[in-house]
DNA sequence: TTGTACGCGTTATCAT
DNA sequence: ATGATAACGCGTACAA
């Protein structure tokens, strides 16, 4: 690895000749300075991110809280965002949380040791919310800007970009309507989770506006995962008299445990039930029957969040933005017109 | 944060004493190591990882280059490869190259600067070979393991964890003949990659070892993307006086291609066609119709390559190895028994 | 058990 | 405009 030293034995010029020249700093030559561009290009130095950090305590390095990596959504969240900050020379940790707070908890302690500048979090589901606070309040105090990406924390002074998730829901409800459906279910995620309640906030709103029966035992709680979502579908579609006409999932796992429980109980969508679900994935359009979905615009929220921070880092004063973005639902084929 | 010399200067003793306490060193007396530990633990303190490696020039924190996280396969590898790294207190620079050498190159310049102590790696589609070989044995030469995943480059004095590809691919085309096709397609990857190449060699092994049909016209070149592979589908099959009764897919993206354009061209799934792909996804059981494909055991490819890499990193002159994993087929509904 | 020098590459500061 | 050099930080090895 060549070193400023190295070039400057090279070139037999002092050290802070050198760093001066590199970092575009005033009180070098032009000539000079031209001469040390090329041959540092030449020799391939590379600045020493560490050993910055050492004398000017300011990190390029940022931590990125995520539930799951191998989740189609946070995957693409991770591309993009990862994009943006190496293209301006930032180095990222990335933590996922399993949507556990404790282990999320964890990882913002190591942040610490590393001595993260900033954090990007969609931070898991909250129970000890008071904690989870105080952990990022820490950081916001100390001048280390966090943005929530996806999920909000209420109680906390930080940027944010969200998905008008009430928006998204109310929408999806109006579509079914207007497809002649007036008996419609809901698959619910956990309790607190911002997302979830928003969606389901939005899911009420319209049940309301329309002026459509609602049943409590219509609405199934999922907890954002196959497998509940299966078995909770399954049970309570086996259990009812009269079931819904169409079912609106409130994320694509969820949607996926109530197709295979249909499947099992032998419910044919859309014949007998339309499914409409939040999150699209490249692969609902290979689904029996093609799934229609909500979609989300991922890399603009990556883009943004990632710009966010970046500024917040360089001014630490700057008011907090709280971006809220708009879905797109995608119509295919689980949706039957029952008019 | 609390350092050594606080812990100190709180029980009087000496910076030294606090530093062989907390790693276990012998010659600390068992009481004041107990009220070290302690004290440690009240205050919250954690090892200062820079400072560790400042010191003793082993690094703990691990490059892991993988094409994409977005794709399912790379995201749960990286989920797992986390998991077993987080638990013995390591960290990881996550890389995503998009499959491009230049970007896998240039990530492997920033290593350096960051000191990683080792490197797991999914190597890029390669073609540019010989500057890659140079750049993974400067990191070899000087002690630093690189474990293989997924993928080799030949030449490579290195560890490795692979799939049996050749044995799937030669399993897959005897499932099929099993089902009574004798006339089978198949979609391949890019020339190069080391996946496709030795799929490929099953396949044609296999085509052998049955004395069935194959034409070259059968082989369809997908470059291991959805949208190549739909086009040259579409292309292939618009054109071809006698189509295949079946075809393998050699990845999953080249699947969804190749049934998009089936679904473009009216040709059937499996009535017309029977499709079989590499990549088992969560999801492929919901499509229409159910995907048959060949399961990778991912976990345990993780667990292999991260406690390898560690194995090295503290044994630099452990012999390499050589772990070559078994594919499963799943059964589904796209293979039609045509008997 | 203690005290303390040392390791690293960069940059700020002050002198020339 | 350029040079010389002292920090910067924290944990650890080694001599006492």
């Amino acid at each position: 690895m060549t070193r400023i030293v190295d070039l400057a034995k090279m070139l037999n010029v002092a050290p802070s000749t050198i760093s001066k020249a590199l970092n575009n700093k005033p009180g070098v030559n032009p000539e000079l300075r031209k001469k040390i561009v090329e041959v540092a290009e030449k020799l391939g130095y590379r600045r020493n991110p560490m050993a910055i950090y050492l004398k000017t305590k300011k990190s390029k390095v940022i931590g990125l809280v995520i539930p799951n990596v191998s989740n189609y959504f946070f995957g693409k969240l991770v591309l993009s965002i990862e994009k943006c900050l190496y293209e301006r020379g930032y180095q990222y940790i990335l933590s996922n949380t399993d949507e556990n707070e404790e282990k999320e908890m964890e990882y913002l302690q190591t942040y610490s040791t590393y001595d993260v500048g900033g954090i990007i979090s969609v931070t898991a589901l909250v129970t000890m919310k008071r904690k989870m606070v105080q952990a990022y309040n820490s950081f916001l105090i100390s001048g280390k800007p966090v943005v929530f990406v996806d999920r909000i924390i209420k109680g906390l002074n930080a940027s944010y970009v969200v998905l008008d998730n009430t928006g998204a829901a109310f929408e999806a409800v109006e579509y079914l309507v207007k497809n002649g459906h007036r008996r419609i279910g809901v698959i619910i995620g956990p309790k607190g989770v911002y997302t979830s309640e928003k969606r389901l906030e939005g899911f009420l709103k319209a049940v309301n506006t329309f002026g459509i029966d609602f049943r409590e035992d219509w609405m199934v709680k999922g907890e954002f995962s196959l497998k509940t979502s299966y078995e909770n579908v399954l049970n309570a579609f086996s259990n009812l008299k009269e079931i819904p006409t169409a079912l609106v999932a409130l994320n694509n796992m969820m949607a996926m445990g109530a197709l295979e429980a249909f499947k099992e109980l032998g419910i044919k969508v859309p014949e007998d039930v339309s499914i409409l679900t939040f999150d699209d994935m490249p692969w609902h359009k290979f689904f029996d029957p093609p799934l229609t979905s909500i979609s989300q615009p991922i890399e603009e929220m990556s883009i943004l969040s990632a710009s966010i921070l970046l500024e917040e880092m360089r001014n630490p004063h700057k008011k907090k933005r709280a971006v809220v973005l708009k879905g797109k639902l995608v119509e295919r084929g689980s949706v039957l017109n029952i008019k």
